[in-house]
DNA sequence: TGTACATCAGTGAACGCGCGTTCACTGATGTAC
DNA sequence: TGTACATCAGTGAACGCGCGTTCACTGATGTAC
């Protein structure tokens, strides 16, 4: 920061790289035993340190706890954003789609991350408002798809037969376009979108936590066919 | 059950009753530390015994917690059924609204518990068999509303637009069907009634655990309008 | 380029804590004759 | 009804373990003159 354009030293370098390398370990340890059990006397242990070092690099273990938070949503994140730019634009079910499949790709891939942010919340823990903006990356890039569809004039009406959107909820919503600048969108519209995110995640972790064994497991046909329902619901036109 | 005729002795009634406070005693301490924080000695100290005297009563820590998620699914399972039977048996989208308000009473009203059973798995925990029925009468009771409505020609057909399902999810609907000796449900209604049913948990957990923070939160007018939503996919007429 | 000083990474010992589970035991409750 | 014995609840000490965090320290890396 003082010095912005020098080349790192070696000693820069490799606090950079530990830093890095005990956040890796850590992940590697939430498998074994949730985000209760990260130990950074295990981590210190794996990495070959001291258990005190770690404390040069992370001020506590909720720390480095909001650290793995943070790379999770945003690996989330990225996977969603990255999935939908590479769907044709002109398709917005497509992209929708793929968005969906990313996601649970991502999170069958990565169970115990996806635990860590979708799970139950860890006792204790308060999450610092650094996580709130990757957290919000896998919803905004969703109702994204939406809103671009809306001003594409892709994005079906709502249904004359639905009774418009109760007041508190119409507030919320014009709320929240307004807050991420989809002018585009129609309030409506944006609650059958979050609606749908809700519905996406809720059978993911119904999948991920083993609520699905012994009825729709494998998951695979349920994902796909939830997911067309879901753009349905969402106003996506097939 | 080797004289279950024969009046309960002064020993068997304390050991019912202290069975019982323990469990009382655990749950009470989920609110402060979750699942992984239970801790034996602590609900000993509370209760004013030695650590060991738990031994007498349960013969581990994890079956205490078995337990304890068993009571959750029983007590969730109950609302659902009493919601549903009290709501008037020709009205099935009535119904199917009755039990979806109370499963979200009840998971607010009990945020731990609910975490217990649907929030992340605990490490190291293997659910036995025995929680495999109380788990499930959740989802048995919101799909005998469908096909209750079903067997009195209250169901909207599948829409004729929508393709058929897929050949696996369909031997898996069917097979769940079977099972349940719904014989009146078909295939398709039941995918949608299980889709309905994960989307009601994934707004649930999303309330509960924090996601919808600074949006949509307090999420009353959210879920009430999901409810509708979950309706209509399911299948149920307005 | 060489030296004196400041910065910082990592050590090792310690503090104070809590945990699940086992085991030999005491003393009360229940049972069979 | 009374006694002898078996069952069982609860005790208290112990085992062996792990944890987060602090602190005075050594020695290496970097900086300024």
């Amino acid at each position: 920061m003082t010095a912005p354009t020098r080349t790192a030293t070696a000693r820069e370098r490799a606090r950079a790289e530990l830093t890095r390398e005990i956040k890796e370990e850590a992940r590697r340890q939430l498998v074994a035993a949730g985000a209760d059990g990260l130990s950074l006397r295990a981590v210190a242990r794996e990495l070959g340190m001291v258990s005190s070092a770690l404390y040069r690099y992370y001020p506590s273990r909720d720390d480095l706890l909001t650290a793995l938070i943070i790379d999770a949503y945003d690996a989330i994140g990225e996977v969603t954003e990255r999935a939908i730019a590479a769907a044709p634009a002109g398709r917005p079910r497509e992209r929708w789609a793929a968005a969906c499949h990313a996601i649970r790709d991502w999170a069958r891939a990565h169970p115990h991350e996806y635990a860590l942010i979708y799970g139950s919340p860890v006792p204790g823990y308060q999450a610092p408002q650094a996580t709130i903006a990757p957290a919000a990356r896998v919803p905004v890039a969703l109702v994204g798809v939406l809103a671009q569809a809306a001003a594409d004039g892709a994005l079906a009406p709502a249904s004359p037969s639905a009774p418009p959107l109760d007041g508190a909820l119409a507030a919320q919503a014009a709320a929240l376009t307004d807050l991420l600048g989809l002018t585009a969108l129609p309030p409506d519209a944006l609650v059958g979108g979050v609606i749908a995110w809700t519905q996406l995640f809720g059978l993911l972790s119904f999948e991920l936590f083993g609520q699905l064994v012994g009825s729709f497991e494998p998951a695979d046909a349920l994902f796909a066919c939830a997911v067309e329902r879901m753009a349905d619901l969402a106003g996506l036109p097939g």
